[in-house]
DNA sequence: TTTTCGTTTTTTATAGACAAAAATCGATGC
DNA sequence: GCATCGATTTTTGTCTATAAAAAACGAAAA
């Protein structure tokens, strides 16, 4: 009824660690693995017994010894390492980004369990979880709403983003110059010069930089209401950039230029520039996505039936 | 499987809308009751039909009427009208209130489920829906961990309600002089006042006061991720609340004083004022939170064994 | 002692079943 | 045509079952 998912992503990972070793070379004991693998012990001989069956191991009387080096073929399919509701998760953003999905419709909870071919279980367990972006909307005994990206859900983000990216950028500044954060900063700023030097080619690249980048000055807030609201930003970018390439190059090569800017006034700590060159960004941030909201067609006057 | 909460619940709605009636008195057609109690024609229909097999009312050949007033040992019980959503929802807020709950602990769902009542889906889906609140988290593969009201959440918790809560209040002072929430404000001061009067005797009645009244200023944001913190504010308060009963009156007296002029400032939509008094009367409530999680004992240096 | 590992017990992840409730369909009478 | 209501179909809420994974126990080796 449990999948084999934590086993065979556990068993992938050791045949990774297999392949430093020579033959002949002592495997870690059992609780080592368990410890540099994260999983559970019991997790672990089994990948060990069967490491043993394939004879990519040998079990000497008092230790374990690499037999052969992994093989290609070796390896569980990365399909097979994913769990029903890491699935789950992954069909339902492709359900959601389908260019048909209207805000209102109504969401069946049987329908999407065929549909994803797993339980409705999995389903009800996934959407309960998911509902925490707002996204979607539970109606009591009956099914769940879809209430999309509208122009008003972008509106109601960016006002919250503003004032906690600002409140966060203020709070990096102020961070001591011992701070890690400061090494990943100045890292992300190479990145950003990197990429700006080769804009034309590697423009798709942008989408993650931006993330981690606005992460990690959301960290600094050391809020973790903060920090979790950044996940509903990442997932709505995530979900818009699917969506709305047009102008993408010209508007990431404009996106860098200003990060560039902030970092520069971030590592400066002048919290007069800090502050206006988060600003800047961030309207102009805003600016971008609404014009695209903007392109999607309004929900229709929702006149369906609805107790 | 499915309980019978829900029927139960329009039943003893059914019966509170038959008592406004006189024997003879014609009853409302299914869809119009449907409309009314927001349940199912189905639902409804299981009602009536045993309202008529109670002979509380008759089904004449055109239209059903009343036959005898509902008696006061027709309404299901309270506790059967609980789904069991809400039966767990309630044992749940028991269970974390009690004195021995300390941030670290480990959840354990079958356990609860046990302790309940009620089958461990009923606990996994609630746990996961709970989990917004942030004072519970997953460990993957493993159970839930007890994060608690510590110092760091409230410190946390306030940084952002400020936040809001100013942005809020000037939301309010801007409302057209038409808006409704003028009319319901008016009346919450009314209310304020009344407490005021009696407040040696009433002084319980004020948290219920204080949560209409911050959100009612937090809904004038119309941003659905403030309105949503606010839900978060109001447990905790809830949960606060039941443990920390040292000056209560002392305490309740002193933020009806701070919240009297704080509406008075809105009233007077002067937006300097606003922001004065609503950051005074934060700033105290802070305080008065911070103290008494001062007083719980700290968690223990967790040296709980963890993967 | 502390680490290792075989064994046993407990707990979680997921599927599946089924009654309650909602939604739909169709007929009948106004 | 439109509101009412009987009958049927669909979907949800909740429980149970079970394999997979984690945790705990305990003995033997280092």
């Amino acid at each position: 009824m449990k999948g084999e998912a934590v086993y065979k992503k556990t068993f992938n990972a050791m045949l990774a660690l297999l392949a430093d070793l020579s033959p002949g070379d002592a495997i870690e004991s059992e609780n080592g693995l368990q410890l540099r693998l994260g999983a559970s012990r019991t997790t672990i001989r089994k990948g060990l017994a069967e490491l043993v069956a394939r004879g990519v191991i040998v079990q000497d009387a008092t230790l374990r010894r690499l037999a052969r080096p992994p093989a290609a073929h070796d390896p569980f399919d990365r399909a097979e390492t994913m769990s029903t509701s890491a699935q789950v998760e992954k069909k339902f953003m492709e359900w959601m980004l389908r260019a048909d999905r209207k805000p209102g419709d109504v969401i069946n909870e049987l329908d999407l369990a065929r549909q994803f071919g797993v339980s409705t279980s999995g389903i009800r367990e996934y959407l309960n979880r998911f509902s925490r972006f707002r996204l979607i909307e539970k109606r009591a005994n009956s099914g769940w709403c879809f209430i999309g990206f509208t122009r008003e859900f972008a509106l109601e983000l960016f006002d919250v983003r503003e004032l906690f990216e600002i409140r966060s950028a203020m709070a990096f500044a102020a961070l001591p110059p011992e701070a890690a954060a400061w090494t990943t900063m100045k890292a992300l700023q190479k990145e950003h010069l990197a990429l700006q030097d080769d804009i034309a080619r590697r423009y798709h690249d942008f989408s993650d930089l931006d993330e981690r980048f606005h992460r990690l000055i959301n960290d600094a807030s050391q809020n973790r209401f903060m920090v979790d609201f950044h996940d509903v930003i990442s997932l709505i970018f995530h979900y818009h950039y699917q969506w709305n390439k047009a102008d993408e190059k010209e508007r990431n090569r404009a996106a860098i230029a200003e990060h560039l800017e902030y970092i520069a006034a971030l590592l400066s700590r002048d919290l007069v520039r800090v502050d206006a060159a988060c600003r800047k960004h961030l309207t102009s941030a805003r600016k971008t996505l609404l014009a695209s909201v903007g392109l999607e067609p309004r929900p229709e006057p929702t006149g369906r039936k609805r107790r």
